[in-house]
DNA sequence: CGTTTATATGTTCATTTACTCATATTGTAA
DNA sequence: TTACAATATGAGTAAATGAACATATAAACG
């Protein structure tokens, strides 16, 4: 079975520990965009992007739906972008106290 | 350098995405600890909970003092506990859902 | 039908990760 | 000093990851 306590929560998280993922993430943050929208705006291989987007979905982060020849993909819950905003700020935090111990 | 975007916000989830690098982080939200306690609390070898607590630290999300023998962890900003409390949210919706789908 | 377009997947390879065992380091105490 | 206790680190290994390239699938169109 699951194993060791926070398997989950540590599957979710190596889910997002990725910036071309995150990248993902923040593009649809606009709302759902097919994969055709996704691959020109990361600027690489679409095979990657595919599986990158594969592997959001395969932990419910993402979720699709086809439109004729195009896969649409959109954010299953909002709250992912709380994590992605908490994380940005704790670095923030981070780099200003590294940055005033210079001073 | 850095490379692509969001690279420092991958390495921060990735530091977070380890079943046993939460459960330190669960053991020190009561405040800070020394490593003689948090082995026994995690019941795995020392060299492995060292090495998880020094990635930890060098990812900033911890930080270190001595005292004596001991080395004392605790966590830098708590805002991580944001970080793992959304995270449950989101995994607590998603298994409602599809709870709710079986009904 | 055959062709083109959009997306997914098989395979290979190099890199990284997590673990275990043994050993090194550091501080304390007898 | 020697011995011991707490923690960190080196080395080896198996497994997971991510990238690239080629190929497969599926839907639309002539």
């Amino acid at each position: 079975m699951p194993g060791p306590k926070y398997t989950y929560e540590a599957e979710l998280f190596k889910a997002i520990s990725h910036p071309t993922r995150i990248e993902i993430l923040k593009i649809l943050q606009e709302g759902e965009k097919c994969v055709c929208d996704i691959v020109p705006a990361l600027g690489m291989e679409q095979s990657n992007v595919s599986r990158h987007l594969g592997l959001l979905k395969k932990e419910g982060i993402l979720s699709s739906r086809k439109d004729g020849l195009k896969m649409i993909y959109r954010v299953e819950d909002r709250r992912v972008f709380e994590l992605l905003d908490t994380a940005r700020e704790i670095l923030r935090k981070y780099w200003e106290e590294r940055r005033e111990m210079l001073l």
